[in-house]
RNA sequence: CGCGGGGUGGAGCAGUCCGGUAGCUCGUCGGGCUCAUAACCCGGAGGUCGCAGGUUCAAAUCCUGCCCCCGCAC
């Protein structure tokens, strides 16, 4: 069996793993610069073709002819692609036997694009999932091969949720691969009428505000922990808050609306981590202080 | 060479601009008070002020180089 990997978070690196073994070629996006410094840094996907020993390729446009005829070439049984990051072409799509296979991390057809797993916890969803799905030229539009499902903990963050997701796909999608290659499995139309739209997780997203209630405060929390991280803007400047759970008012806790979050690990602009004890101390707040600037 | 902040007793911070005996809150140790306490009172220990040079009568503070940590942006 050949398999062309498609992949670049690190929501993708367990599966790859998991199939390693029939995968002829891995693609992924190319290195961008990041971190402080701006060096350039290869995606977790790469990183892990390059220890598993696979070779990997990184094409600016995966739709480019050229790229699209060298996988033409491989003659592969299908595409797996998860979190790749790129739209594929209808012609990458018809350059293996059986398309592509997407393995997408939400309960099609709802959380449909770029954000399932943050989107999902920020809505206050109780239950999400894994969806194997046969790609077509839409954004996670294509028909269902089948989905696994799995419950949210009530304190489950987004990192900690998608790392059960990725384990999830793996083992799963490796126990479909040889049907998969087949060509015979279910492919069942999506309910289009009820789809929704996961939208990319910009910075702004994981803001907290003073003002709203707690369990939008506390989903969103969660949702944006640990990337790109929740934080607030306090008068000390921003502060973000990688540990933190719902509490009673009082010594180390900040107020939303009908409740309050008990810092548990913050890290100020320029600063360490640190308990939340230890930065109110730092700062001399004290029951009844405002943070807010 | 993307922008920026920071490294001061065990923890978090002030002091640095305008050099001159190292300070605050907490913790810790000893003692006191109390039925009792993460309470209160008294007292103590603990710091080569990231590292290396330089300027100076004198450097945490000014100058130069280096190491480490972090925020933003991406």
């Amino acid at each position: 069996m050949k398999i062309v990997y498609f992949g670049t978070s690190s929501f993708a690196v367990p599966a790859l793993k998991a199939v390693s073994n029939r995968v002829s070629l891995v693609v992924s996006q190319p290195d961008k610069p990041s971190g402080r410094g701006m060096r350039l840094t290869a995606s977790p996907v790469k990183a892990a073709a390059i220890e598993l020993g696979l070779p990997v390729v990184t094409p600016d446009r995966a739709r480019n002819a050229e790229f699209v005829q060298s996988i033409r070439k491989l003659e592969a049984d299908f595409l797996l692609v998860a979190a790749y990051g790129q739209i594929l072409s209808v012609d990458l799509l018809e350059s293996s036997a059986h398309g592509g296979i997407n393995l997408h991390g939400s309960i099609l057809p709802k959380y449909r694009g770029a954000a399932p797993i943050q989107r999902c916890i920020e809505a206050g969803d109780t239950e999400t999932g894994v969806s194997l799905m046969q790609m077509d030229k839409g954004m996670d539009t294509g028909d269902v091969i089948a989905i696994e499902r799995l419950t949210i903990g009530p304190d489950e963050t987004a990192g900690e949720l998608q790392t059960r997701l990725a384990e999830l796909a793996a083992t799963w999608t490796c126990n479909w691969a040889e049907r998969l290659a087949t060509g015979q499995y279910p492919r069942i139309p999506q309910d289009h009428e009820n789809s929704t739209h996961a939208a990319k997780v910009s910075k702004a997203d994981a803001e907290l505000r003073f003002d709203e209630p707690i369990e939008t405060v506390y989903n969103r929390f969660r949702a944006f922990t640990p990337a790109p991280g929740a934080w607030i803007q306090t008068k000390f400047g921003r502060l973000k808050i990688s540990k933190a759970r719902k509490g009673d008012y009082g010594p180390g806790s900040i107020a939303f609306g009908g409740g309050s979050l008990e810092l548990l690990e913050v890290q100020p602009e320029g600063r360490g981590r640190m308990t939340g004890a230890e930065f109110f101390r730092g700062h001399h707040i004290q029951t009844g202080d405002q943070l807010r600037p």
